[in-house]
DNA sequence: CAAAAAATACGTGGTAGCACGTAGGGTAAG
DNA sequence: CTTACCCTACGTGCTACCACGTATTTTTTG
């Protein structure tokens, strides 16, 4: 029913995942809905990207956030940067606000989480396709729990982890001291707590209890 | 080809995950395996446990270990405990020594990381119904990487969480403090502190770096 | 080349987290 | 009833983490 541009009145799909897993099940959850096209998927970012470029018709990206190298929030970034006629519908298995607040930065239409059932996933595709935006329940409630408005715009510039500070980060998570950091870089251990200063500023967390947890959700890791 | 029990040679399957998205991808994905049946599929321990009691030609379960509620850990043991015959086979997105060494202790008989091809999945089913074994590379190098045999025996006893201990570590996980924690409880600072401290001790973790991770990895946060 | 961002570094000071030891009351299991 | 476990609680002391301010060198970017 809803007018586009397409030819014709179905939708076509991107699929981005790292778990093939998932990418199966979600294209096989798909398939009895015969107004949507799974036309290509994707493993990773980079994939994805080529994919975009050789697919011109597409509709509708279905992302996954967490992927090693890119970002799925990298990811739709260059999709609104590329492709702006493109909707992106966010996959995760989180729902806080700081990941919810990135991708809404990042242009994305809409964010279902992996709980959910066949109906709502069509759905969801469905009205993003159709220009509307779609949040699962959960994550609804996270937006209207922190009204924080100010965070979609104000803090929209860049939580940006540099190089060197996600190196830290992980030797942070794996039980390293300040001092034990410095002597594995060759740096001072000043130079090592101003990192950590900084990654607490960016990521806007009090302590490493916030961190490791915002380091584990955005896949920052090893 | 191996001799089993069962009239016929196909393997009976049930698939436990709290995400439909990953059940019905991994249903998929096996579909074409036509000696693998799923013949029951459960979003939850407790489920998974009604349905095994129901169906009692089943030669393997696979499942995965981080599902709110009732871990896969635990379910694993409940399976070892009332079905010796049958095969457990973990799926998980980790694979840290910690996590490896508590599916082997639970009697797990292979462990696949959600990464995993359609045909790694199908092998590692055969080899564990065959009576074998199977872990994925990346699992297997964890447990060479870290030949802690001790761990297998002496750790085996219990780093069970305690009620109250897992409802602290989620308030630690929300960065309050221990005050804060002590008066949000009713109790004092002090008791905190030691609650902190068993946490710690179960672990194995030096920090609450290590300890947010543990319960992120473990489901332990809401 | 000029401007911006990243990586480097120092000083001062407060306090929360953690180590280690100890112990009593409640409750469930043997 | 005894044993074991959980929850509760205190004392002492150390130090790593964190707040806040400032600044130079290197690299990247426009």
């Amino acid at each position: 029913m809803p007018a586009s541009s397409v030819p014709d009145t179905s939708i076509d799909l991107l699929l981005v995942d790292d778990h093939p897993m998932i990418v199966e099940g979600i294209r096989q959850m798909l398939l009895p809905e015969t107004d949507l096209r799974v036309v290509a998927q994707a493993n990773s970012g980079k994939q994805a990207l080529e994919l975009l470029a050789t697919h011109p018709g597409l509709d509708v990206v279905l992302l996954d956030l967490s992927m090693p190298g890119m970002s799925g929030v990298e990811l739709a970034c260059a999709i609104r940067d590329n492709w702006p006629a493109i909707r992106v519908l966010a996959l995760s298995m989180f729902h806080d606000h700081a990941t919810v607040a990135e991708v809404l930065e990042a242009g994305g239409a809409g964010y279902v989480l992996k709980t959910a059932s066949r109906a709502e996933l069509s759905l969801a595709i469905r009205q993003v396709a159709a220009g509307r935006t779609y949040f699962s329940q959960d994550v609804a409630d996270t937006l209207l729990q922190n009204r924080q408005i100010t965070s979609s715009l104000e803090a929209a510039d860049q939580p940006a982890i540099t190089r060197r500070e996600r190196e830290i980060l992980q030797l942070i998570a794996r039980e390293h001291s300040n001092l034990e950091i410095a002597e594995a870089l060759f740096i001072s251990e000043r130079t090592v707590e101003t990192h950590r200063r900084n990654l607490l500023a960016k990521t806007k967390c009090k302590s490493m209890v916030g961190l490791i947890q915002y380091a584990i959700r955005h896949n920052l890791l090893s």
